[in-house]
DNA sequence: TTGCGTGCAAAGGTTTTGCATGGCA
DNA sequence: TGCCATGCAAAACCTTTGCACGCAA
């Protein structure tokens, strides 16, 4: 966490929105970018990446590396989601971010702190792998 | 898996021993290359993530995505263990990748297959937090 | 001899950075 | 007015690819 945003901004204004209405799935640095600029109110690459940055500093956006290291994604969390304290499952294949509220995993913590010895970090860990729906696609 | 290494040669033994060499921590490309450039056993770039390529699709090596979308980093699997069925603990302080073996965290996948329909892959999960050194020293 | 493996260089893609300019407070 | 934010271009990185040559089997 470096510096915090002072300044409202059209330009910062445009990518958070972007953000919001992509809320329910993650979206790439390139993908607001682009749908930035077709919407008639282009962003620098520059200010996109500066600002998802603080975004994700400030714990207002969440940001996974999954494809396969190429491309980050970030994913937009609502304020009055409390995610600080439940795990994120995250599906592979269609990138659906499901939260999951259950004393199980709630229990995993101390489990893993105290055989252990470890600390776990919900912010920013995620299981990775495929929910039903894609399972039973494929 | 696509393409099988069918021959032997000097390179691959290379690489494959600096994987063995560091079983224990992930390493990435990068550091092997460097590695073996030091070592007076210069491997080209190519070829090393050519090979890493397919030793990861033989299943002989890991493959993470965790340094920040960097790089991504390269685990050699000893035959014996079986790393496929155990979780990843990753020290966000010191970096340091812990193997758990555990039976309550491979419960953990049956919970949340069946809880929340949701098929983990450990090959892309890890658990991220602090170990009890760098929670200590903090 | 055959065909896979290697090395080099170039290309491709994402993210970062330097610097001058612009604009919020 | 004082800073922070922006934009542009260049740079930095990691990884992939094309192609000719080398070498294991």
């Amino acid at each position: 966490m470096t510096a915090v945003t002072k300044y409202k901004t059209k330009q910062r204004d445009q990518i958070l929105d972007c953000l919001i209405r992509n809320k329910d799935r993650h979206i790439t640095a390139v993908e607001i970018i682009t749908a930035l600029k077709q919407g008639g109110n282009p962003v620098s690459k520059a200010t996109v990446y500066r600002y998802l940055d603080k975004l994700v500093s400030q714990g207002i956006v969440r940001k996974y590396f999954i494809e396969e290291g190429k491309s980050a994604c970030y994913q937009y969390i609502a304020k009055n989601e409390d995610c600080g304290e439940h795990y994120h499952l995250k599906c592979i294949e269609c990138g659906q971010l499901i939260h999951v509220e259950c004393k199980y995993l709630e229990e995993l913590d101390s489990h893993v702190k105290f055989h252990h010895d470890f600390e776990v970090d919900h912010s920013k860990t995620v299981l990775y792998g495929c929910c039903s729906n894609c399972t039973n696609e494929s």
